[in-house]
DNA sequence: TTGTTGACCTCTT
DNA sequence: CAAGAGGCCAACA
């Protein structure tokens, strides 16, 4: 084989020699710290970032929060309306609901219940 | 290289 | 009240 330079694919995230912090380690960082029974919106973790236009990228950052590690407890994280709706990213489209249910957290329709009680500001928490 | 898609949110019609 | 479009950053084709 010839001397080819890219043996190895692009990593999803965390570039190797990326000694700057990027949007994606933010969000794994601030997913890291939701306690346990208590969850938080892509919205929330986008707007104590700072923008929370870009709560399409915590998404996607969620997207490679499987194989980062330590591992992030996407499942905490929900959309505004508390719906799950990255639950069938998830190795199994019950992988979620499963997850929640041992945190004590109550799931109705793909929704969770007393989401607004259950809610975890970053802001509040973290923000100071 | 450019163009499109994506686990969203907010504003406007 | 409901539906549509815009906008952010990154990865994939």
């Amino acid at each position: 084989m010839p001397p080819k330079k890219s043996a190895e694919k692009p990593r999803t995230v965390l570039p190797s020699g990326n000694k700057d912090v990027s949007f994606f380690e933010q969000v794994y960082d601030v997913v890291r710290q939701i306690p346990k029974g208590r969850v938080t919106s892509y919205g929330a973790i986008a707007a104590f970032l700072g923008t929370k236009m870009s709560a399409r990228m915590v998404g996607w950052a969620m997207n490679g929060s499987f194989h980062v590690q330590p591992k992030v407890p996407a499942h905490r994280v929900v959309n505004r309306n508390g719906m799950l709706s990255g639950k069938a990213h998830f190795a199994t489209p019950t992988l979620m609901e499963e997850l929640l249910a041992k945190e004590k957290i109550k799931v109705k329709d793909d929704v969770i219940v007393d989401f607004e009680k259950k809610f975890w500001d970053p802001a509040v928490e973290i923000g100071l």
